[in-house]
DNA sequence: CGCCGCCTTGAAGAGCCTCAACTAATGTGG
DNA sequence: CCACATTAGTTGAGGCTCTTCAAGGCGGCG
């Protein structure tokens, strides 16, 4: 039995506790309390829709667990994946919405949702409160920039490569002696970077020839050689500059409280 | 003697004057008077660099005539334009940025900058101009949505008729008797939509050929079959939708006080 | 065991890019 | 006032990458 780690099975844990005491200390004690009655988590299978446009507009929630989906399918039947949420992404905080415009979780996931109006309320009194919702907003606006980039500039082995190095940006990891664990399954990382599950492989399987990495099996990458890696990847920057910040490392989780 | 729009001769003007007396409106009038005081208006050829990385933190700034271009340049020497900057628009927002990230204007332009700290200072006691910040945020995201979904989603074919058809959003036109003038050249254009400017050229002699558009020359043109742009286009919403409200309207400019 | 989904591999073709030449408009210097 | 250089735009030909279509392998789960 595979570890896919886009099963039930394996669902990415954060350390919750931790990261909600240092939420705790970094919003008002009130606001804090405030959220916390507010809170309700809800548990998602992979593959559910947990939005899609013209339904409602949901309250404001926190990913605690798993990655979703942030997509849009073009007339033309082709899908782009426009954002991949990470645990400690804020959701629900999007400007207008376009046809065909869906949240839908990558893998089963975990959310904690917050009544929009508390939310709100304690986002006018709580500058903290403010300030944290701002840098999630310039991070989801970061990634976008470098999305664009990779999609627009980058040719598609260029964007595998970076894909790979960028792990935990895109595609977070859980790395244990250089083996990368793919979160994401071949479809959607295709429809992220824009090209088709057939070249993913073929490419990761040309990396494999070329010695760059080792496929364990299709979701476990051993990098082998991450300065070649760096190098296709047509790089100006140190790949750690990626994944640095952009990960959103705040969870609330009320359960734990 | 061609009125090419972006070349100093034929800069797009703003109705500052309205504009302003809205924005008076919509922030608090003492605000409104601080931002004033600090303000001071900078001229910018067509082509020169605003900013870019490595260059000390820009004050906060908007974008009162012309357009902006914000690029990043890869390392395989291609080059993406990641947004453009219209009137009205917050400029000096952002959050990190990557190597070679550049603001260039893309035509002459004029922008009023405020000092950062009388502008942060206001942010946070009037929640007036929060929320006008907030919007243009959001603007930016959803645009940058749009334009990833364009790049990764759509053939150039479709992302030129998208292009032509959201000449308000990505590309300001001033209409008049459907006749478009294109704000950026062909390069400019290319390097946006991720193609090349031949692609460009040959797309929109196609077009011509499928008596779609007529090319009067290479900055203007007239819209002939609206329905079969929208056709090609591969779009699932009305195109006036796009240009609606992604064009923020207000442009503060202290000369007009 | 057999179906199903995901991944992989193969072959063929088309679309797009690259390179190169040419045109048109603008500006320069004599 | 005219040759010349320059730049942006246009057009043409060729080649290559990537997609598309199709089939096969593998593991999981009923």
């Amino acid at each position: 039995m595979r570890d896919y780690p886009f099963t039930s099975k394996s669902v990415d844990h954060v350390p919750c506790g931790q990261i909600q005491a240092r939420l705790q200390d970094e919003i008002q004690a009130q606001s804090f309390e405030t959220l916390r009655r507010s809170a309700r988590v809800q548990k998602i299978a992979a593959d559910s829709v947990v939005w899609k446009d013209g339904m409602e507009r949901p309250d404001i929630g926190i990913l605690c667990e798993g990655y979703l989906r942030f997509q849009c399918n073009g007339a033309n039947g082709r899908r782009q994946i426009i954002a991949i949420a990470v645990p400690g992404d804020i959701l629900g905080d999007r400007g207008r919405t376009r046809p065909d415009m869906s949240f839908e979780a990558a893998t089963d996931a975990k959310i904690c949702w917050f009544e929009r109006k508390v939310y709100d309320g304690l986002l006018r009194s709580d500058p903290l409160l403010r300030r944290k919702h701002y840098i999630n907003s310039m991070a989801q606006v970061d990634r976008l920039h470098w999305l664009t980039l990779m999609i627009g500039a980058l040719r598609p082995d260029e964007r595998i490569a970076t894909w790979i190095l960028s792990g935990k940006f895109f595609m977070p990891w859980r790395a244990q002696g250089g083996v990368l664990t793919l979160a994401l399954n071949r479809r959607d990382v295709a429809d992220m970077l824009a090209t088709t599950p057939e070249t993913i492989c073929r490419t990761l399987k040309g990396f494999e020839k070329e010695g760059l990495i080792e496929m364990i099996d299709p979701v476990h990458v051993r990098v082998l050689d991450y300065a070649g890696l760096v190098t296709r990847a047509a790089l100006k920057e140190a790949p750690e500059s990626l994944a640095d910040i952009m990960l959103p490392d705040c969870v609330l989780e009320p359960g734990a409280v």
